[in-house]
DNA sequence: TTTTAAAATTTGTTTAAACAAGTCGTTGAC
DNA sequence: GTCAACGACTTGTTTAAACAAATTTTAAAA
């Protein structure tokens, strides 16, 4: 339910972009039509717009108007983007998503972890080993640090399904912020015991950490996912600042 | 130069976080007290906040404040994250940046091509290839495509240096946007002998594969940037967007 | 017809104001 | 002492208005 006006209108304008009632390279209705079209401020539109910019729906030509830049992506398997949950991604593209617990454990934050995950030293954690699978295909291993304090009471029942889920309607927790690095790295033993890549000869596995923080800027995650490489994509749009 | 006030905040404040001025996890002074600092208004003041939000440099907290979660990333080798040429990326790193050109020429889409492309068939294109050097290390095999009418006198000495210099400086082209895809693949015979990697034990490689457009909204640019696996990293910040 | 200049239209920036909503400390009632 | 209510302070949303800058259209002049 979106609960403001601007977020409105970008959904529809998103909708109508998607659904090619705007040509691609053709320019939208101007930002005056817009605003009598949705009854509202120029602001308001204008951050409608900004949205979808950011998206790399639209791009602003000062002067001329705003043009349709987007192009549907063929969804081929796993793709990520936005922050989404595996299962959110999975429904969106049109599969079905089964997770496995390989691992549900605590322990304290050490000197070496603290380095690459971001925790404190000391801090006390969940560590959860995990496998999804994607149409009984496993593609992703993931190595979850949870923040005990932040996550009380997860369980491994709960890891089975959803933690975002458990996350956000149980414990109301609201996911703002995630940061992430993208990289590659040589196969490990349980890379391949788990997702066995052995069939496959690839050497290789598409890696993203991830430091995930909550409404109260507070880091309550670190995660490494480790991914097939031949079911990874991941989008992104850029939009370069004026040099200097 | 910039031009505008709030990019003139936005980097004042920027600078400010990286420098170490506000603690990482301590809010900033609020929009009150900024405005004062800055002599603004609060829109303005607000516009240059969530740039940093964008960047992932701060969080917004209703009722509380600007939180500040910047962390320094260690600067390994070549990182991307924006849009920015291969010889700005070298000189931020603190790194010697050499450009080699394999092969220049031009030729028209054909139908194969304008598949992964996203040139219409037919399109007139320059066909280059080109190797960076990072501190004498062959790093990244670049396959550039570029719309022969939006790019006039490109040759092959511009390639050498920069072509994104030649576009902004000579040919006064603004570059906006940049809709890019990140995979895993297969290395290649031609990754093997131009980056050397047959001493390494990896048989993948990262490849960025990427639609720029200008600030006329054409598309005048795929390239498909072949990375070095070791030396790669991608970063991203994601700002969740609450779920319908 | 071509060129030039002005006007209209478009997006970009900035200010001001009002109200909503969330957080926190204080005050008062119990 | 405990709890609730209030007020102060914080960020979030929306509207309105003015001017700037870039492009297109129109009209006038050559």
């Amino acid at each position: 339910m979106p609960k403001s006006i601007y977020e409105t209108i970008y959904r529809d304008l998103k909708e109508k972009i998607e659904s090619d009632v705007f040509a691609y390279q053709e320019l939208l209705p101007s930002e005056n039509t817009l605003i009598k079209t949705y009854n509202c401020s120029r602001n308001t539109l204008r951050r409608a717009v900004s949205c979808l910019v950011t998206d790399g729906y639209v791009q602003t030509i000062q002067g001329k108007g705003v043009r349709n830049i987007y192009q549907p992506v063929s969804q081929t398997a796993f793709t990520i983007g936005e922050i989404e949950t595996f299962q959110e991604s999975a429904a969106r593209n049109g599969h079905h998503a089964i997770t496995k617990v390989l691992l549900f454990t605590e322990f304290s934050i050490n000197e070496k972890q603290s380095l690459y995950t971001g925790f404190p030293e000391g801090t006390d954690i969940y560590y959860i080993q995990r496998v999804h699978y994607l149409d009984a295909i496993p593609l992703i291993l993931n190595h979850n640090y949870f923040l005990k304090e932040a996550v009380p009471g997860l369980t491994k029942e709960i890891a089975e399904s959803s933690i975002y889920q458990y996350l956000e309607q149980t414990l109301h927790m609201t996911i703002v912020n995630s940061k992430r690095v993208m990289t590659v790295e040589k196969m490990t033993e349980i890379d391949e015991k788990y997702l066995m890549m052995n069939v496959q000869d690839y050497n290789c596995m598409a890696v993203v950490s991830s430091q995930t923080y909550n409404s109260n800027g507070v880091m309550f995650e670190y995660t490494q996912s480790r991914h097939r490489p031949d079911y990874f994509r991941f989008y992104d749009n850029a939009v370069r600042k004026t040099v200097l």
